[in-house]
DNA sequence: GCCGTTTTCGGCCCGACTGTTTTCAGTCG
């Protein structure tokens, strides 16, 4: 239900509120407890209230981050809709913590002199403290400080946010490029986020190493991208892009570009656990390198270099195998990796096919001809015809006897074009009592069958449940494209339930796409990981309505790769033949 | 307040940069 991923959400707040009033006080230790449990309620959603109910205080202690107490606070919450401990700390501290810590370089201790020097409570507060230029008379605070406040407050409100991985990437490709040219410069790579190639960038990592740090600090707080310079020290250095993004490049020796590499890739919670792991087993891990703890003749920890050169050798001393960038999260890869049972996730350029295209025949931009072209140069070597269907009127969409006609071109077109396939498809849409807008009898003369939602956004959980897996259930279908139908920043997408979903998808053998539009990413990595873990198939598709469109496929091997997804779980990593002969198996079990 | 390949008690990641300091606190990643 929507109202329990609300509930998991303002617990992580409240969580987090508590972890900031306990920092401004500067009680140890506790703030991270509560910073964890915050991540978790988040990372958990309806799982939070789904443990609860089930078991009470018992169970959700078995969650990652809760204990006693906090498993105490989180049945309170669900019984009486508060927690008692924070609402006696906001009576006591009226502020807004969860805004006004949303202003990049506001911590709780400037959150609390801004609130007890000039009783500033929330967003509009500091606003009219800054306009009075009050801020720079609280003790430690300057003129600078108080600049810097209000650009940030400015930047906060006019960011929408983080910035979608397939618009973010091909901005630091071009800045890699540029960096890599310079003279003395060996290694200049991104770290972060975007190696981790999540779905949202917060800010661009860069790492160089290089003979000559000033030049390309000098070449980096220059690039044309650049709007103001934040920082500018001699190994780190950070600007704001004109696009609004920030970007921190740091400069390290060649010697430990490895460990550099790994700490700055995180992601955050992934390195905390790997450190303390390190510290289990007596090494000490940073930026620099892997070192052994000694104990020193005062009685001090020191550390001997151990290793530092690539990722590999570091993961390699601790006992583990490397996990990919995409899979750390500070979830259970770690343990996998000790274990020696990570997965052989999806190498990128596996993909040989596309299985959602639209052409000029619906809303596509250009004639099947013209995609097959462009398909064929981005390296795949078929694809399949996925025009609308006749629901969606305003783009034109193909009944029975359409879908006939396109058949005829399509297969005029396999006659003249050599070393490529276009296979006879459909975005079939999902009618609302779950039926499918075109007739079985043509289903069945198509190579492939797509459906997919998109009338009816809003019906409750267990109708549209039901809806998508009536459909689902035809014996004509293959596949079913970008499941939750969210568009991300734009629409929530749909309420279904998942575990449901991939169920009847097991059942009617129907595989899931993994839809790689940047808008799009549906389904996301959790649902990968999901499917993949119930045997269910994917399918990666640009969903491409333009020729360039398929330049997206990477993309969608990037979320099969957060989710775990192997070579075999993706149907078209097999060669067009393999695919039809798969198809036609399945079809005549079914 | 949480947690266990070091532990059920005693630990809890760590270094760079900024701005305000005259030796360091705060924030970030």
């Amino acid at each position: 239900m929507k109202t329990s991923a609300k509930t998991s959400s303002e617990l992580a707040k409240i969580f987090f509120e508590i972890a900031y009033y306990d920092e401004m006080q500067s009680v140890p230790f506790k703030p991270r407890a509560y910073q964890l449990a915050s991540e978790s309620m988040a990372a958990l959603g309806n799982d939070v209230e789904a443990a609860w109910r089930k078991g009470g205080i018992r169970a959700l202690k078995e969650l990652p981050g809760v204990g006693q107490s906090i498993a105490e606070k989180i049945d309170e919450y669900f019984r009486t809709g508060k927690v008692k401990a924070h609402a006696d700390m906001k009576k006591k501290f009226p502020v807004d913590i969860w805004s006004l810590s949303r202003i990049e370089g506001l911590g709780p201790k400037h959150i609390h002199d801004l609130y007890t020097v000039l009783k500033v409570k929330d967003l509009g507060g500091l606003k009219k403290a800054l306009a009075s230029h009050k801020v720079r008379t609280i003790p430690r605070w300057g003129e600078k400080s108080e600049e810097k406040l209000a650009r940030e407050l400015g930047l906060m409100e006019r960011a929408s946010g983080r910035h979608l991985l397939g618009v973010i990437l091909p901005v630091a490709d071009d800045i890699v490029t540029k960096l890599s040219k310079i003279k003395g410069v060996k290694h200049c790579v991104y770290a972060g986020s975007l190696r981790r190639k999540q779905e949202t960038i917060g800010d661009i990592d860069l790492i160089a190493t290089t003979s000559d740090p000033e030049r390309v600090m000098d070449a980096f707080v220059s690039l044309p991208m650049v709007e103001t310079v934040q920082e500018r020290g001699k190994t780190r250095s950070s600007v704001r892009l004109t696009m609004g993004i920030d970007a921190d490049l740091r400069v390290v020796p060649d010697a430990v570009y490895g460990a550099t590499l790994q700490y700055f890739t995180g992601d955050k919670r992934h390195n905390v656990l790997l450190r303390e792991y390190a510290l289990s087993k007596h090494f000490t891990l940073n930026e620099y390198g892997l070192f052994r703890l000694k104990k020193g003749r005062d009685g001090h920890k020191s550390g001997a270099l151990v290793v530092c050169k690539t990722e590999e050798e570091i993961y390699r001393k601790l006992g583990m195998d490397t996990p990919p960038p995409e899979l750390r999260v500070g979830g259970d890869e770690l343990d996998a990796a000790r274990e020696h049972r990570l997965p052989k996730i999806v190498p990128y350029g596996s993909v040989r096919g596309d299985l959602q295209v639209q052409t000029n025949w619906t809303d596509g931009s250009a004639t099947i001809e013209k995609m097959a072209v462009a398909a064929k140069n981005a390296g795949l070597s078929y694809m399949a015809v996925t025009d609308h269907t006749k629901a969606l009127a305003f783009v034109g969409g193909l009944d029975d006897a359409k879908v006939a006609k396109q058949g005829k071109e399509i297969d005029r077109l396999n006659k003249k074009l050599r070393g490529f396939l276009i296979l006879k498809g459909t975005e079939c849409d999902i009618l609302k009592d779950g039926s499918l807008d075109l007739s079985d009898k043509t289903l069945a003369t198509l190579d492939w069958v797509g459906i997919s939602v998109h009338s009816h956004f809003n019906l409750p959980r267990a109708e549209q449940t039901r809806r998508v897996i009536q459909a689902i259930s035809n014996p004509n279908v293959d596949c079913l494209f970008h499941p939750t139908c969210r568009l991300i920043g734009k629409r929530e997408g749909i309420d279904l339930d998942m575990d449901e979903i991939v169920a009847a998808a097991k059942k009617y053998r129907v595989a899931l796409e993994i839809d790689a539009h940047p808008d799009r990413t549906d389904l996301r990595d959790l649902h990968v990981r999901m499917t993949v873990k119930a045997g269910v198939k994917l399918v990666i598709d640009t969903d491409a309505h333009a020729p360039d469109h398929f330049r997206f496929i990477p993309l969608g091997e990037a979320v099969a790769r957060r989710g775990w997804a192997t070579k075999n779980d993706i149907l078209n990593t097999k060669t067009a033949s393999a695919l039809l002969a798969y198809l036609d198996k399945k079809r005549k079990r079914a």
